[in-house]
DNA sequence: CGCCTTTGACCGGCGC
DNA sequence: GCGCCGGTCAAAGGCG
């Protein structure tokens, strides 16, 4: 706009010289070439001007979003204080209950409202005490402390994904002896690893995901293949190992069980990182797990700063989403209470819960204080929640259907047809629901219609909690920006989804679940995946859940 | 034919 | 040292 008032200007100055100079005859032909050089003159002056004003254009917009940066630096501040303040006053507040009460209930970390009701040993009260101060101190609980998470240049979780794992070691010892190994050099390599691992422990951390899937596995995206299965203690469940195979040399491995008391939910634990480009449909779950596990991560590297070497615990409970991070102390048994957990010793792992706690009618354990014990962790071992459980005040028994439109008090319905034209009909959703997800659609670019089915009743419930309340959302966005951004595979799992087409051609469908079913489809993953900020005024990162298309294939079934 | 699952055997860590 | 247990291997067979 200045740029055109200004070229009108000096073009109404020019009209005047022509004017004034065009009178005496005489001169009339010198005059038009002194003319013709003036008006060049002019031209690049005028061009000169153009770029000073757009320079000074420029500069104006960059101050006005400095300062726009600064005030929403500000607000946030001021939002994470006033929180903090009102966390200092509800831990109080739940000692003083339960010193009154005199039940072992554990000490409530949330920032909303106070829900979690598993046991809490008294012995651990001090601690927890100790833990809750040096997160209010630290303002939001659910900052998860973003300065550990800024040491993906020196951290182990960066390291995780590059120079010292084990896949370069593999590569590194392929090179030397070119084929794969027999067993004793793969024993011996093993061992090596090992001692890779150890120096670096980011390579034991594991991502436990609990979805409820009726089906046999969670399609992440990724391209595995089953290579062995054990009946483990404590669960009439075998349990499925499964090994990467989209690169030869993928270090990265899951297990899949069931839960043994809600045969609904599926738990797939995730260890490694991949060394190879994923599948897009892949990297929301890869992001996801990378994520939390450099969350759980960095909170050890950490440990020494508070008492007896832990961290201060973090939790956030914002209308159904719980936000767990925890040392592997005492801090963790508040909420995986006699855990008997069967995994692997020095496996530091992180649970993701996005199971639903009303979803389903079948489903009697969905939030931590009735998950099944032994599926969690073992209480010396280092272990994570992040819970995206609905709250029983906030029952969310959502679910899409092939439409896209949403149902309640159904069970989660997976969408064989949909390909395209999701319109993501939301239905008698809240407001702030819609609007977030219509923020979600805006993401995703029109020309390529989601593909994914806006997934389950967990989602929706993690939706409508994140959406509930902004500040929980910057914050976390925030938090789970520093750790992606630094972390995940150097950025490459990293970005928004736009499509689910590759399943990947394997057929990991037989799996841990003691009773076929007919149902055709996989579970997928619920998924979340950052994206950078797309204008000055949003929000430091998206969260968005997104679920890849479930493959049309028949499953076949394990015992 | 290649890739997958199945499944019994094997290995190593851990507790007693 | 022994047994338990989680995890892995690899031969055998199935499937497309």
């Amino acid at each position: 706009m200045e740029g055109a008032l200004g070229k009108s200007g000096e073009v109404v100055k020019e009209e005047k010289r022509v004017e004034s100079s065009g009178d005496e005859d005489g001169y009339k032909e010198n005059n038009f070439l002194k003319e013709d050089i003036k008006l060049e003159s002019a031209e690049a002056d005028r061009e000169m001007g153009e770029v000073r004003q757009e320079n000074q254009r420029l500069r104006m917009h960059l101050n006005q979003i400095m300062k726009d940066y600064q005030t929403l630096q500000m607000q946030f501040d001021n939002i994470l204080k006033q929180e903090a303040k009102e966390s200092a006053n509800r831990a109080a507040l739940t000692d003083l209950l339960d010193q009154a009460t005199d039940e072992p209930e554990l000490v409530s970390l949330s920032l909303g409202r106070s829900t979690s009701s598993e046991p809490r040993k008294d012995q651990n009260s001090e601690r927890l005490k100790v833990d809750d101060q040096q997160e209010n101190e630290g303002g939001l609980a659910l900052r998860l402390d973003s300065s550990s998470f800024e040491m993906p240049k020196t951290g182990p979780s960066t390291e995780n994904s590059s120079k010292s794992s084990p896949e370069n070691s593999l590569e590194a010892n392929k090179e030397a002896g070119e084929s794969w190994p027999p067993h004793k050099v793969l024993k011996t390599r093993r061992r090596e690893d090992d001692e890779v691992l150890e120096q670096n422990p980011a390579k034991k951390a594991r991502v436990s995901v609990r979805v409820r899937c009726d089906t046999p596995t969670m399609n992440d995206g990724c391209q595995w293949r089953k290579y062995g299965q054990k009946i483990a203690k404590g669960n009439p469940c075998p349990r499925a190992y499964y090994r990467c195979t989209v690169a030869p040399t993928c270090p990265v491995r899951k297990q899949v069980q069931r839960c043994a008391e809600d045969m609904g939910i599926l738990i797939t634990t995730y260890e490694g990182t991949h060394n190879h480009p994923l599948p897009i449909s892949a990297t929301a779950m890869a992001s996801t797990t990378s994520a939390a596990a450099s969350m759980l991560l960095s909170g050890s590297s950490t440990s020494g700063t508070g008492p007896s070497g832990t961290i201060a615990s973090s939790s956030a409970d914002l209308q159904g989403l719980n936000f767990y991070l925890s040392d592997n102390s005492n801090t963790r048994q508040y909420y995986l209470p006699n855990s008997s957990m069967s995994s692997a010793p020095s496996h530091p792992t992180i649970t993701l819960d996005l199971t639903s706690h009303s979803s389903s009618s079948t489903s009697s354990s969905s939030h931590f204080s009735k998950i099944p014990s032994n599926f969690l962790s073992a209480p010396r071992y280092s272990s994570t929640n992040l819970n995206f459980s609905s709250l029983e005040s906030n029952p969310l028994p959502i679910s899409w259907t092939n439409n896209g439109v949403l149902n309640y008090g159904t069970q989660m319905q997976y969408n064989k047809n949909h390909v395209g034209g999701n319109s993501l009909n939301f239905g008698s959703i809240q407001n702030q629901e819609n609007m977030f997800h219509s923020f979600m659609q805006n993401l995703v670019p029109n020309s390529s219609p989601p593909r994914q089915i806006l997934p389950t009743d967990s989602i929706a419930a993690a939706t409508k909690a994140i959406t509930s309340d902004p500040s929980f959302q910057s914050a976390l966005a925030t938090a789970l920006t520093s750790i992606i951004g630094s972390n995940v595979g150097g950025g490459r799992n990293l970005g928004l989804q736009t499509g689910g087409e590759n399943y990947g051609k394997s057929s990991n469908f037989g799996e841990a679940f003691p009773s076929p079913n007919t149902n055709g489809n996989k579970c997928s993953s619920s998924y979340l995946t950052l994206t950078p900020p797309s204008a000055p005024n949003s929000l430091p990162a998206s969260l968005t859940f997104l679920q890849p298309l479930q493959p049309p294939t028949a499953n076949k079934f394990s015992t």
